[in-house]
DNA sequence: GCCAACGTTGGC
DNA sequence: GCCAACGTTGGC
């Protein structure tokens, strides 16, 4: 029987800056899982509350670092609920202004699938002709979560070396 | 350090 | 609703 389009599994890339945040941080974290937390943009929020989905595909983005690259994949294991850390007065990420009862904000949980070993490089991203309109190599792109189409998976695995079947 | 690209804020 | 000012992101 076909998949139905709704169910079909969908890819990811999240940022996140690796002096806050990096895959090695997540490794290290209890079943190499976490909550994504502390995304405060409504674009962003939106896929996270109504388009991520348990078994999607993520690739983990190291931004405004040295190197700049996707450090590695990891798969979505919960989907989209409220942001605890919206409502934690001692959280940097606090909003007052947020609800408990009307959430703004939401996670999902991820888990550490793969390590990449080299990292894919942003340079050996820009570098590929199937990664031509990749949103995350678009000027001024600042969306910290963003889709990535089933052919621009293949192609970062392809750089990755790493097989289909192992992500 | 520079700058493009946004997003937010606040006066009107 | 409009828009200027300001702040943030993030690559270069």
């Amino acid at each position: 029987m076909a998949k139905s389009a709704a169910s079909a599994r969908r890819f990811w890339l999240f940022k996140s800056e690796p002096t806050s945040f990096s895959f090695a941080d997540l490794l290290r974290c209890k079943g190499q899982r976490t909550a994504w937390d502390g995304v405060r943009n409504h674009q962003a929020r939106n896929f996270l509350r109504d388009e991520v989905q348990v078994g999607d595909g993520v690739l983990f983005y190291h931004s405004s670092a040295d190197p700049l690259a996707i450090a590695g994949i990891c798969k979505v294991v919960r989907a989209g609920y409220p942001d605890p850390s919206a409502f934690d007065p001692s959280d940097d990420h606090h909003d007052p202004k947020s609800d408990p009862a009307r959430p703004t904000w939401f996670v999902v949980d991820v888990q550490a699938v793969t390590a990449f070993d080299p990292p894919v490089l942003r340079t050996a991203l820009q570098a590929d002709p199937a990664l031509a309109d990749m949103l995350l190599l678009r000027r001024g792109s600042r969306l910290s979560v963003q889709p990535v189409t089933p052919t621009e998976w293949r192609a970062v695995l392809r750089l990755a070396n790493v097989r289909e079947g192992a992500a």
